[in-house]
This record gives C-alpha cells, sequence and structure tokens, in this order.
DNA sequence: CTTGTGTCAGTCAACTTGTCTTAGGTTAGT
DNA sequence: ACTAACCTAAGACAAGTTGACTGACACAAG
C-alpha cells in the first residue's frame, strides 16, 4: 500500500498527453503513441514523441523496457501521484506546506454532492479514530 | 458574500512575494515595498518592483490609488483566491475540472490535527444547513 | 534650476517548452 | 552485400515566460 510520495513528478502539457495515452495502453512504443497523438506520424512528431518521453523518464515518470526491435515504454507515475504533486506544490507556495487549506478551500467551494459530504465525514470520523496510529 | 471567481488569477514566485507584503500592510506604496522586501532598496529593485505590480495590476489582482504624490497599490485577490485558481487549474488538467478528484485525494493524504479536523467539521455542516440556500 | 522622487515604457538574459534536424545503429528483403 | 525502412541518441531552435535592469520624462521643493 505504499503510495509514490517519493518526490514531485511534475509534467507538461505535451508530456501530459503522452501520459494519458499510456494510462491508457499499458504499453505504447513510440510509434504507437506518435500515430495516437499526432494522425499525421511525420518523422519530425515521432522525434518530438521520443524527446518527451526521454523528459518523462527523467522524471521518473516512465519505464522504458528495452525489449526487441524498439522500445517499449510504461507510465510509472498515475494520475493520483500528479495530482499530489500540483497539490503539494500548491500547498507549499501558498499555504506553507500545509495541506489542510486546501481541503478546507475544497469543502466551501466545491459543490458537494450528498455522496461526497457523507464519504468526507466517513473520512473525518475514521482519522478520529485512528488518532494514536 | 460574493466570491471573487470572475477569472483565473496566477501569478509568478516575484508577484507572489509582493502580494504577500500587501497582504500585510494593506496598502503600500513602491518604495514600501521595495525597502520590505529588497533590503538594498536600488533604483533598479525599485523599477523591479513597479513592473511586478504592474504585472499584478494587468491579472486583477492589484488595485492602484493615485493618491498624491506616490500610487498607493492595494491587493484586490485574496490568498484564497490564488488557491481557488490553483485548485481549478489543476482539476481543469488532471481531472477534466471536477474538484472532487482532489477532494478525495486530500482527504486520502492530508493528516489532520484536532483544530483541523474540528473546523472542518464545521464547514461540512454549514454546507448541509445551507443546502437549499 | 537643479535635485530628488515618481511614473511609464522598453530591454535583457536565463530558462522552459514544444518542435524539428542530424547522425548513426540494427534488421529485413532483394 | 546493398539498400530501404525503422530505430535510438543528442542537440538545435523559436517562442514564450520571468525577474531584473535602463532610460526618458513629469513635477514639486529647496
Amino acid at each position: 500500500m505504499e503510495k509514490n510520495n517519493d518526490r514531485a513528478i511534475e509534467v507538461t502539457d505535451a508530456e501530459l498527453s503522452v501520459l494519458e495515452r499510456l494510462w491508457d495502453c499499458g504499453e505504447a512504443t513510440i510509434r504507437d503513441l506518435t500515430s495516437a497523438l499526432y494522425e499525421r506520424g511525420a518523422a519530425s512528431e515521432y522525434a518530438t514523441v521520443q524527446k518527451l518521453l526521454d523528459r518523462l523518464a527523467k522524471k521518473g515518470a516512465v519505464r522504458r523496457h528495452k525489449r526487441s526491435p524498439a522500445h517499449v515504454f510504461e507510465a510509472i507515475a498515475q494520475r493520483d501521484d500528479l495530482i499530489g504533486s500540483e497539490l503539494r506544490k500548491v500547498a507549499s507556495r501558498l499555504c506553507e506546506g500545509s495541506l489542510t487549506p486546501l481541503l478546507t478551500h475544497l469543502t466551501a467551494e466545491a459543490r458537494l454532492t450528498d455522496e461526497d459530504r457523507d464519504r468526507l465525514l466517513e473520512w473525518i470520523q475514521r482519522s478520529r479514530e485512528e488518532e494514536g496510529r
């Protein structure tokens, strides 16, 4: 049940669209991704995807399997990891690192459905019980 | 009780430090801000603060009062407005615009103090009561 | 009329980001 | 073996952002 909190992973828009494709496919080669994302499939676009994967790999968001002819890529970072990174970044910039103000803001701003509210109450209850962890 | 949701306000790091000073002071001239933020108070730093205020004004985060000799600046955007903008940005990039996944993530990740918990419970209570507003 | 202070506008280098080019390696087909 | 098709690796590039800085001008007080 270990969460991937090792370090923040932030990605740009173009990188994100590659990652999202990987979340859908599970695994994909550069060619797969290029034809899925760019339609035209030109050589330069292939290289663009390659560079984006390169940067994603440096950030630890993607793993490269050196399988036979072409490398196969797989997402390491999941959507929720990115959400977490972004939320922590906001918190550290605007709330001295505390996530609680974000929570407070969301409860005030988000239109809570009954379901959301119930889930939240339940969670608070649980968190109170776990007090002495 | 109108919230400032008109549009997203995002600020850079340097702009934020100016804004934070304004949140503390209420009002301030460029000179006030420069000596508070830069210590040295050189002419170039004065100009930097001026440019930052300029950009903040264009973003609608700051208001300029043309009082006597030097203009006086006042923050329009509050910390919570920025938090809201950032959260919406994250939501629109990663959650198809829905804030709920952020809430879910925070309930899973954030560790609450007793005080946080009480405040949150109160929020939820109030939100439930305002239901039909 | 000069000095100090303020405003306004533009410049600048460093960095980021998405795109593209080039060079070189490996495999398959004729 | 020679070429064609595909792959990897590394770097170049323009456009945009960001923080810092410069210069030109207004204006009041000594």
